[in-house]
DNA sequence: GTCTATATGGCGATAGAC
DNA sequence: GTCTATCGCCATATAGAC
């Protein structure tokens, strides 16, 4: 691994855990056991590493769902497929997950439109063409916007919720969660039928 | 208004907007028209100011939905009118729904604890109850936790979202977006009855 | 490509006058 | 309760030797 490539994935995960400001350049360069000077030899500033650092995160991740919309099972059981994988994608890479979580909040609007366009643009695409199907009658880009945001909010949200009335230790378990959703948005609450 | 709340409102929108180590004693000294070191004689030191400027800005937000509560209708309306009075506080305080975004992910123990109990754990009780009522056979905890998770993800993520395809002007419409969780919450996608 | 050394400036925090 | 002045430190970034 190239010295460029070690600072890189180093810094991904001290971005991630202490945001933009919080990381010094010194931190860095410790952490990657080299000397400021020498970072600044591979990147011309702070903000050009950031940079790369996060678009470095983000490669790669879109070939994860190929199998689940190849596969050939009835709507609600590829649903089904699709929320256990979006579970265990979102949960699995903390690091990515932390940085997706900044960005956003960050909300700069080229970066934005970048990620949405360049990371996200297919996949959401294919999720909404599978959302005209499971429901015609309803704003596909809603219907998605969901799904995503059902998921996104037990991860996003854990740290706070396990401290509410009623939380026990299985809402961490991934497939709790997953078969939670899935009822949910097949279902509905409004007819108590089964759990 | 004295000093002392003319330091801790301003620093609630500038702490939400620049986070912890990006705001500096300086830039709110200097956003309150006053040196630093009349701030430090009201507060020992930054993260004081700063647990101070939190507290202040989650105060009173729990009496908002009583009303809600003690209203008399069919669980469906109760819960269309939960979800609409949601996404308007949350959509209304900018500035207390990115203090708690930042919050929510620096994720510290001890704080996470203390705005659980001593700030949402009422409101939430009351949001289990209710969803007990509507779907007795699902787990409350996370029936409640996924009304919130909808209702936050399109405030949350409307940064990307709008870069998404198929996003429309009005889906920033508070009255579509509380229309449409409540309709997927009461039907679910399973049987495409009507929009 | 990596180093040591350093320039330049902002940081949190304090001293002491008024 | 507010100010000016300042301390000591750490920040980003650069110069120049090897």
């Amino acid at each position: 691994m190239s010295s460029k490539e070690k600072i890189l994935s180093k810094a991904i995960g001290l971005f991630a855990e202490k945001g933009y400001s919080g990381l010094s350049m010194r931190m860095l360069a410790t952490a990657v056991e080299m000397s400021v000077a020498a970072i600044y030899h591979h990147f011309p500033d702070k903000n050009s590493l950031y940079l790369e650092a996060v678009k470095y995160a983000f490669s790669g991740k879109e070939l994860v769902f190929t199998q689940v919309w190849e596969s050939s099972c009835p709507a609600p059981e590829k649903l089904r497929k699709f929320i256990h994988s979006l579970v265990g994608v979102i949960m699995q890479d903390r690091d990515f997950h932390r940085l997706m979580q900044r960005e956003i909040m960050e909300a700069d609007a080229v970066r934005m439109q970048m990620l949405a366009q360049s990371v996200f643009a297919n996949q959401f695409s294919l999720l909404m063409q599978f959302a005209a199907e499971l429901a015609p009658k309803l704003d596909a880009h809603l219907v998605a916007t969901s799904i995503i945001g059902l998921v996104k909010n037990y991860i996003d949200n854990q740290p706070l919720y396990q401290y509410f009335p009623g939380w026990q230790p299985e809402h961490q378990n991934p497939d709790v969660i997953a078969t939670h959703i899935t009822y949910l948005l097949l279902n509905g609450l409004g007819q108590q039928a089964s759990a």
